[in-house]
DNA sequence: AAGTATTTTCGTACGTGTACGAATTCACTC
DNA sequence: GAGTGAATTCGTACACGTACGAAAATACTT
């Protein structure tokens, strides 16, 4: 209702609101290291901060949303690492960047669970529709390094539809490393990589059509 | 310790066993039918068969178990389903499973979250280990399928890695389509059916090396 | 038939996520 | 300042899965 300014108050309050959200969230890290990812509940989390229980559904919607927030982080610091070791040749650093993915997922089954296996009860509605690609720095990557192979003519087709399908071969692959470890896939790095070359082959020999008609896409 | 029969009291008991257990089978079904995944809980299953509720323990190791146990009949008849549409051609008939397989994940999501992307906390120690490539009915079959289309000379390479990495990837695109219902994956039949093109030309073009040696495999 | 061992049943209790709504605090107007 | 309306905090309570171990039923031995 104020026009010249937001009414600085409620800026204060939002950022009082921020910082103790990621109080919590730093408390839920703290609680995640030592005791592992079920050791972390609402009542010691809530205690660990000195609130009641009930005021931690104040700043997350439940508790998914505490460990997808935790996840994030260790996303954000994939995307870090995916950009920093690019190799110049586009195929290469494709390739690469799908391996170092796989590997981060078999390291962290926890994080990679929460975010891509558990469902997407974030349906706020009226909400983006792409919600992974656009929220996961991971994946806003993989689109670029797609891109620059098609800018290489390396590959063709639509840029989105073959990063979509490559996630999806890529994420069938490590969530089944994850689920069934004791599955006989032989040597977990070697499956990983046939995995990868299967797919980059197929998308190589196969046509991709854009799955979208081009005025859907956001 | 006794060698002549075995003591037909005990195989009384445990055929009775057997037969509570089904009975406990059947009220979770129902219950499922009549409520949803959700609605199922160990205390209104075991209400509904007269029981206490601990009771249940007796013939499940958890509730994971008893949704498994369900999930594993709605296999079971995909698996049916499998076997008796099978087109002559082998290529065609490998292609038809995965995109029936594919189906079957969307209509039942909560059965294919439970088996396949659910943590395998079955590991009594020293058991199989290759739980369920053994126990699916439907993973049994694509073995038959891709043997048939390697005997036909239109695959070749190792049948249990080939039969892996399809179901790899055409895992990834069911569970990625269950999981994120609002990603802009267009026409999911649409997908789907791209995605298994796509795999099988990536398996046509690239040799498929076995992932375990021979002597591994049990 | 009596006694003993073993298996099966389940009563109690704990810690969990979280719905509900009352109590409290806060921002703002007069 | 006092009063009012809105946002925030949280006390209480519920249903859940299930650990633990006592109670009851059953099987086996003598």
């Amino acid at each position: 209702m104020n026009d010249p300014k937001p009414l600085s108050a409620q800026d204060r309050r939002e950022r009082q609101k921020a910082e103790v959200r990621a109080e919590l969230l730093a408390a839920a890290h703290e609680l995640v290291r030592e005791e592992g990812y079920e050791g972390l509940t609402i009542r010691k989390l809530a205690k660990r901060v000195g609130y009641a229980p009930m005021s931690v559904y104040s700043y997350f919607a439940d508790k998914h949303a505490i460990l997808h927030a935790i996840a994030d982080d260790a996303f954000e610091s994939l995307a870090r690492r995916l950009e920093a070791q690019a190799p110049k040749e586009p195929l290469a650093a494709l390739r690469k960047m799908m391996t170092e993915y796989a590997a981060f997922g078999l390291e962290n089954p926890n994080e990679y669970r929460t975010v891509f296996m558990t469902d997407d009860h974030t349906h706020d509605p009226g909400q983006s529709i792409a919600e992974p690609e656009k929220r996961n720095p991971a994946l806003q990557l993989l689109l670029k390094r797609v891109q620059a192979c098609m800018d290489a003519g390396i590959f063709q087709g639509d840029v989105h539809a073959f990063a979509t399908l490559l996630w999806s071969f890529g994420h069938g692959t490590v969530s089944l490393l994850i689920t069934f470890p004791h599955y006989p896939f032989g040597d977990r790095q070697k499956f990983l990589e046939m995995s990868m070359d299967v797919a980059l082959a197929g998308l190589k020999a196969h046509p991709v059509d854009p799955l979208m008609p081009p005025e859907a896409r956001c």
